[in-house]
RNA sequence: GGUCCGGUAGCUCAGUUGGAUAGAGCAUCAGCCUUCUAAGCUGGGGGUCAUUGGUUCGAAUCCAAUCCGGAUCACCA
């Protein structure tokens, strides 16, 4: 059990002891840590039992206090200050805690809860490349994954691919108009990146027919609905639909180029699935449960054919689920996958990492399902997360206003080689360590940027200003982790070293109040976890992992770790570099950053 | 207009089921490298927690109203 529930209960337990009469439920028994100002490491708090015991609060406090350090050797000593009841835990559980878990790579992880979850991320559109907003949604959906396996669960990375639809032959009619036959191959382009050129194209080429015809005296509506180009597009849209051999054979080699440059960007980024849907497999089996819905009246049909459902019991509106031609819409395709997700993989959660603008859309399909009476509706969590805008606004692809994934990697990266070469630390590395390097405090520092956010928030990102390698950032942790790495070296010590090692400390000084808050942190770590995975959050753990690095850093300018006053001593703060070290890697794990030993 | 989300230092953000004098980073100013990596450490200045009212021992946190910003409400995806 973690500290903070063993304090709370002993609490508890002391109030009950003290007064059996009267009824205590938990949310009476608050505590928190105890602010640095006051003496003491968990604060309870006494308010809640004056008005019922009718007791002044330094009394109740005091008894409070001598019940609790009675009954458990674990706490030393207590102080009444006006009505918290400030409790000092002793040295000895402390240093317990640390030769207890110093190597317990484990650290933090929770036993097996046997859910199943699913968690669908990135589901990239195969029309353009990724953009500085899909980083958030890759970053989070993979960290949130992480994060859940550790806290027990079995996960399953999805990526569902939007492979079809109108955005697709919009590339397609524009890269057959002005293409030239270019491919990946003859222009040395990222295939992402040349149909995101046509994407591009199409749009500039719509407006300028738009123009014209409105030039011609046709108003703005007609304009946009006769343009030539447009209805070329929706053409080979029926035509894919019908299977038309010569679309299908253009669309699957103009998505392979995107596969192509996807899986790059994917690699680079570290990001993973383990399976992946693809909507052109998918986009039909929501038919079957809109039918049947149908056959059983919980749907209805309008005069023209198509099929509707009424939400208006659930304060939404009536929803449209197939056109009056029996083709079907978004909706209609995402009750398909979420039942075909749920049947295939028997999940007990399946989670939806979606940018905060599909809101309503995921709560009708949590609604549709739910009326339909299919059983996948209550595992639904939508992960909304807020858009990722540039200070001009959002981010248009139509337009071409983004700020590019691959771009943003790469730009990452050489301002990590500049600085680590502007401060004269390359001497002893190898070419090769170099360029990992720099990719791990590159992509590490993109990658705790956008994650170091409370993913409901939406964030602005301004490309003129770099993102910072110092203060809260990856790269601070990372070199906390390689300053420790660094002693251990020394040492002559691994970066886990086994159990044995420290085999001979006895503890019998007492710790020095950074040592002590060095290990009340690391006793933290689980709880962290905990949170962090309840709230599907990863910014708890940047946070967490940050002060962690930022307490270490204090400890070491403060404290020498092989220069100790005394062998006791070094033994202690070895361990705890150790595992401060270790829990600084495990963390950033979870967050996909690698962790250099040198910097 | 309906619904939902947000508003905390100049900027970017933390702030647990309501708890003590609201905290970090950046920027700025002043210090600290003959001592385990200065990508670091120490300290200063900087706040009407959008506004008003309510709930109570206690409110940035809960409730109501208002203001500001955003999203969404398609036979688009």
């Amino acid at each position: 059990m973690i500290l903070s529930q063993l304090v709370r209960l002993a609490a508890k337990n002391a109030i009950i002891a003290l007064y059996p009469d009267i009824a205590v439920d938990d949310a009476m028994v608050a505590v928190n840590l105890t602010k640095p100002e006051f003496k003491g490491h968990y604060t309870v708090v006494v308010f809640p039992f004056v008005k019922l015991l009718r007791k002044k609060p330094d009394v109740l406090g005091k008894e409070w206090g001598e019940a609790i350090l009675k009954a458990d050797a674990m706490f030393t000593s207590f102080e009444v200050v006006s009505g918290f009841l400030n409790l000092t835990i002793s040295d000895d559980f402390w240093t317990s805690f640390l030769t207890g878990h110093f190597n317990d790579t484990t650290f933090g992880r929770f036993g097996d809860t046997g859910q199943r979850v699913m968690v669908e991320y990135s589901s990239p559109n195969t029309n353009k490349p990724l953009h500085f907003g899909h980083l958030r949604n890759n970053f989070l959906g993979a960290a949130v994954s992480e994060i859940l396996k550790e806290a027990g669960n079995t996960v399953i990375k999805a990526n569902l691919v939007n492979d079809r639809g109108i955005h697709i032959c919009k590339s397609m009619i524009a890269w057959k108009r002005y293409g030239n036959g270019a491919t990946p191959e003859r222009t040395g382009i990222k295939g992402d990146h040349l149909v995101g050129y046509y994407y591009v194209k199409f749009n500039d080429a719509y407006k300028a027919e738009v123009a014209a015809l409105m030039a011609e005296g046709m108003d703005d509506k007609t304009a946009e609905r006769e343009a030539p180009i447009m209805k070329e597009a929706q053409e080979m849209l029926r035509l894919w639909e019908m299977g038309d051999p010569e679309v299908r054979h253009l669309w699957q080699t103009m998505n392979g180029w995107v596969y192509q440059g996807f899986d790059v960007t994917y690699n680079r980024l570290g990001v993973t699935f383990d399976k992946m849907y693809y909507e052109s497999d998918t986009y039909l089996l929501g038919k079957r449960i809109v039918e049947e819905g149908l056959a059983k009246g919980l749907l209805f049909k309008k005069e023209n054919g198509s099929v509707w459902i009424d939400l208006q019991p659930d304060g939404l509106d009536e929803k449209l689920l197939l056109r009056g031609d029996g083709t079907s819409v978004y909706i209609t395709q995402d009750l398909g996958t979420a039942k075909l997700k749920y049947e295939e993989f028997h999940l007990d959660k399946s989670v939806y990492v979606i940018a905060d603008e599909q809101n309503y859309h995921i709560s009708v399909l949590r609604f549709i399902l739910k009326r339909l009476g299919e059983p996948c509706a209550d595992g639904i969590y939508h992960l909304s997360y807020g858009m990722v805008e540039l200070p001009t606004g959002r981010m248009k692809s139509r337009e071409g206003t983004v700020v590019d994934a691959d771009d943003m990697i790469d730009e990452m990266i050489a301002m990590a080689k500049a600085q680590t070469e502007e401060s004269g630390k390359t001497l002893g590395f190898t070419e090769g360590e170099l360029s990992r390097l720099y990719e791990t405090i590159g992509l590490g520092a993109l990658k705790f940027y956008l994650l170091r956010v409370d993913p409901k928030k939406k964030m602005i990102f301004d490309p003129k200003e770099s993102i910072d390698l110092h203060g809260f950032t990856a790269t601070f942790v990372q070199y906390a982790h390689a300053r420790i790495c660094s002693i251990l070296r020394k040492e002559g010590l691994g970066k886990e070293p086994p159990a044995g090692t420290f085999a001979g400390y006895t503890a019998t000084l007492p710790l020095e109040p950074l040592e002590q808050k060095m290990i009340q942190l690391l006793e933290q770590y689980p709880g962290i976890l905990h949170e962090a995975a309840d709230e599907y959050n990863p910014s708890t753990v940047c946070n967490y992992t940050f002060g962690l690095a930022q307490l270490f850093n204090t400890f070491y300018d403060a404290h020498s770790i092989s220069k100790a006053e005394n062998e006791e001593k070094k033994q202690l703060r070895l361990m705890m570099a150790v595992m401060t070290a270790m829990v600084l890697r495990n963390a950033f794990k979870l967050l996909g950053i690698a962790m250099p030993d040198k910097m």
